[in-house]
RNA sequence: GGGCGGUUAGCUCAGUGGUUAGAGCGCUUGCUUCACACGCAAGAGGUCACUGGUUCAAGUCCAGUACCGCCCA
């Protein structure tokens, strides 16, 4: 074995020896309880980055726990096409090229788009699996494909049949950039500093005005009425009136309605029902007619009269100078309000009328606020519930039309002949009302989030009735950011339940997101992403899941540093030397190592107790989704027990030959261990373990793969109190001299003298005296029967510990003042200690209400801390004389 | 405007009512100790943001305040 762990060199061929194995795919067995995790969906946008490893380290330390267990563990991978999103990212790489997706025709276009995505979906896949991802790649699914792509066209259908989607024209965001209508989710709002320009609006036929407030002065050109409050005292008699709109001259109504805010601007408002959402709302109440100004490209239209023609932003200038020329501009004031963005592209949006097809998603609604209030699904950290709630409870139809040409079209056909609307899963051959075989189907296509709300399900062969729906639908647990809360799993929660009558899966974790060392999110726009294959290829696999997995809670962000890669490298390493000394110290010829309870030493006891709670408290912990402090007492077990300790005592007993050897047990917990870390550190872990295993006798060779071998379960036997309370004694005195040593400058080759005193636990420690030997560098070592026992002489160090006393003859090596003052501190603080305690232990309440092993360990403290008291009081009386 | 989160060692963060609040990194000191310098040993470093409350017991629960961040409108 090499000296150094060398991740490069083991990650690929284990990952291909789990893949020839098929240990990814699991059966449908009635006879096991299934586990399934659904992955997120990576998008053809380009490689992985560092955001993807928060979700798939989660999920694969889960999955590999739950098949470890020997459930049917499935996590199912798939590819999204995002739409828009991978849309963007062709039609930039177009606009290099010099040309676009015009030029090219629909159908080009595609095809380039598919090429694309093929290309990222290897790319994907070839990173997942460096990642270590145990998923099953058999059941791999792209979006597009058949499956799921009927899949849509048939929730499509049933909500057409049902009245749930519906076409009409509302406002709707639209993206000038992408050409294409968006969800209100999709949009991104930023305050921008702006301008409130206070406008004219002479009245018809009088000599007055009434002045209105706007962001968009453009915006007057759709103008179709003047609005105030009703109550608004000051406008009454102006309501019913008429006026002469600007720039237009067009006649519009002064109306009055209750949207309109009196303290906003002086009170009234410009109603422009085509391009804001709350305009249209006063217009459909006032029946107003909509005036549309802009193309799809947002110039302006026919509608603007003289300034068709003009982009939003110049005509905005154009009609400003116009009415400042007319006198009709009253005052500008710098206001800084929301503007709309496009999430993909952050170019400004314009609320538009448009014919958009729609979900009616309250009723969809309704049993996703039941599945969650019920407790059928459970979010966690439970805080997001609210959240959940808020949104779900005041939701808003659903835009899932897109402008795109990339992504399932809208499964609707128009008869030509007698205009009569289908929906349908498959193209109908001919119109079912006049017979007509002319129909042309929608030209737009579905949002990318529909199908992915019906992922659950469309991926183990909904609409029809598959073994793998029935076997492994509901899925188990839905692993995702924070961030796609609203966007997946909210509408998956909708679609599953609507579609299947059952919830898509029983618990929500959501991990935090990325942020770089300066606390920004990370983000493919702003640059800061860290590519994870170089990581891996700098610290190895294990270590970026360990720093992705070690002191993380959910729902909390990751702050993700070098330091911490390091750590994890360092530790895997630490884990590989530790293996290493216990494969060399096997042998060749492979000792025996099988466990003989009968046979075992204190350290012995000692350290399988520790490793026993260790796995107790580990699986705990992983019932309650705590990933990182799981792992972090693993870490600490390993590190600060098994290899600081465990392995220094036995490095004794082996080069002494004694009898029992502690081979076996140096064996069955670094395996134990190794089994333990396995779903956190799959490829050192595996490594280690095959590298064991080599080593072991026959009956251990029957298990092919620590992926598959069972996971550990803890018994409460090996829990030996005794055994910690000795070996606590032992270690503190070690400490003790090693500490004296080092405050006291001795030479680190030097042998000290020592003299232990630890009352009834004496003769238990004694048969520890070759370890505090030779790990205190203490000799010789004597044990004293008495504290009387003890030199009176002034020129000794006198530790006073737990349970015991240590004394060091340091002859002219002790400086007598600080070690009377060191005594001194540590006699002060024990009083406290003592005060505060007797003060607990007097307090009656406590006595009652306390739980009865709290006031009892209570109690031990009290006796433990008045002994040591009073022998430090012993110490400090030799300096009196 | 409504909601949520954070505030713990120099830095980044764990800490799911019960010993003397922890880790990694950094810092100081000493070590080529035959698994490991990606290491070993010893140490320094804390008013757990602030105020009040609940409790036998509060970093942890409740209320409020301040600052930082996020989401929704």
């Amino acid at each position: 074995m090499p000296k150094a762990y060398e991740p490069g060199k083991v990650e690929q061929k284990w990952y291909r020896f789990w893949l020839d194995k098929g240990y990814f795919t699991p059966k449908v067995d009635p006879k096991k309880k299934p586990f399934v995790v659904i992955m997120p969906l990576p998008n053809v946008t380009g490689g992985l980055h560092m955001g993807h490893v928060c979700f798939l380290t989660p999920e694969d330390i889960m999955t590999r726990w739950h098949r470890m267990k020997g459930e049917a563990a499935l996590w199912l991978p798939g590819i999204d096409h995002a739409g828009i999103a991978a849309q963007v990212v062709v039609e930039q790489q177009l606009a290099q090229e010099g040309t676009d997706r015009h030029k090219l025709g629909r159908e080009r276009f595609q095809e380039r788009m598919y090429k694309w995505a093929e290309e990222c979906r290897r790319l994907i896949t070839g990173q997942e699996q460096r990642i270590g991802s145990s998923c099953d790649w058999s059941r791999e699914q792209f979006t597009l494909e058949a499956g799921p792509s009927r899949a849509v066209r048939t929730a499509f259908v049933r909500l057409y049949d049902k009245g749930l989607i519906y076409r009409g024209e509302r406002i709707i965001n639209w993206c000038p950039r992408c050409a294409t209508a968006l969800s209100d989710l999709e949009t991104d709002h930023k305050d921008i500093a702006g301008h409130l320009y206070y406008v004219r609006y002479p009245l018809e036929g009088e000599k007055e005005f009434i002045t209105v407030a706007t962001t968009r002065p453009e915006t007057i050109l759709g103008d179709t009425a003047v609005a105030v409050n009703p109550r608004d005292k000051r406008f009454k008699a102006m309501v019913g009136k008429k006026v002469i709109l600007p720039a237009v001259k067009r006649v519009i109504p002064i109306i009055a309605d209750e949207a309109v805010d009196p303290e906003f601007g002086t009170g009234a408002v410009k109603i422009t029902p085509a391009h804001d959402p709350v305009d249209f709302e006063v217009a459909q109440r006032h029946d107003l007619p909509l005036v549309n100004i802009l193309e799809p490209g947002v110039t302006m239209n026919q509608n603007a009269g003289k300034y068709a023609g003009l982009d939003r932003f110049d005509c905005r200038q154009a009609i400003l100078d116009d009415l400042e020329k007319d006198g009709l501009l009253v005052k500008v004031e710098p206001y800084s309000h929301s503007v709309g963005h496009c999430m993909r592209c952050q170019t400004v949006i314009e609320p538009i009328a448009s014919q958009q097809w729609f979900i009616k998603t309250e009723p969809l609604a309704k049993p996703a606020i039941e599945a969650i209030t019920s407790g059928r699904i459970s979010i966690i950290p439970s805080r997001f519930t609210k959240v959940y709630l808020n949104w779900m409870e005041n939701i808003r139809d659903w835009c899932i039309s897109r402008q795109l040409w990339w992504g399932h079209r809208i499964p609707v056909w128009y008869c030509r002949g007698c205009g009569e609307i289908t929906a349908a899963v498959d193209q109908p051959g001919a119109c079912p009302k006049c017979g007509s075989a002319d129909m042309e189907q929608d030209p737009d296509v579905l949002d990318t989030w529909f199908s992915s709300a019906l992922w659950t399900h469309s991926t183990m062969g909904w609409p029809d009735d598959t073994p793998d729906l029935g076997y492994f639908y509901p899925t188990t647990v839905m692993e995702t950011g924070y961030d796609i809360l609203f966007f997946w799993v909210a509408r998956m929660i909708m679609m599953g339940l609507e579609d299947t009558g059952d919830i898509p899966f029983s618990t929500v974790y959501l991990h935090g997101l990325l942020r770089d060392e300066k606390g920004e999110k990370m983000s493919k726009v702003r640059g800061n992403v860290l590519d994870p294959l170089d990581t891996i290829d700098k610290y190895g696999t294990d270590a970026l899941r360990f720093a992705l997995t070690i002191d993380i809670s959910p729902g909390n962000d990751i702050n993700l540093t070098p330091a911490r890669l390091e750590a994890g490298r360092n530790f895997a390493n630490k884990l590989w030397n530790a293996a290493r000394f216990v494969v060399r110290s096997i042998g060749q010829e492979g000792a025996d190592v099988r466990l003989q309870p009968g046979e075992l030493t204190l350290e012995d006891r000692w350290i399988l107790s520790r490793l026993s709670s260790t796995n107790a408290s580990v699986v705990k912990l992983m019932d309650n989704f705590q990933f990182g402090e799981a792992q972090r007492q693993l870490h600490d077990f390993l590190w600060g027990e098994f290899c600081d300790w465990y392995i220094e005592f036995a490095k004794i007993r082996l080069s002494a030959g004694e009898k029992p050897s502690p081979l076996p047990v140096l064996v069955y917990v670094l395996e134990t261990s190794l089994r333990l870390l396995h779903p956190f550190m799959p490829f050192v872990t595996e490594e280690l373990w095959q590298n064991l295993k080599k080593r072991l006798p026959a009956d251990w060779q029957k298990t092919e793969s620590i992926m598959i071998a069972p996971y550990p379960e803890a018994g409460e036997k090996a829990i030996d109190p005794e055994a910690e309370r000795v070996m606590g004694a032992v270690i503190e005195i070690i400490h003790a001299i090693r500490n004296a040593r080092a405050e006291h400058k001795v030479e680190s080759g030097r042998w000290v003298e020592a003299q232990v005193f630890a009352s009834e636990l004496t003769p238990a420690i004694a048969a520890q005296a070759p370890a505090v030997e030779t790990l205190a560098r203490a000799r010789p070592l004597s044990f004293l029967k008495s504290r009387k026992e003890a030199p009176p002489s002034e020129n000794v160090l006198a530790l006073v510990l737990k349970n015991s006393e240590v004394i060091i003859p340091m002859e002219s090596m002790v400086d007598l003042g600080a070690e009377q003052k060191r005594l001194q501190n540590e006699a002060e603080k024990t009083r406290t200690e003592v005060a505060s305690l007797e003060a607990r232990l007097k307090d009656k309440a406590f006595l009652t209400k306390a739980p009865p092993a709290v006031v009892k360990s209570e109690r031990d403290k009290l006796a433990e801390r008045k002994d040591k008291l009073e022998r430090l009081k012993q110490q400090l009386a030799r300096f009196q004389a």
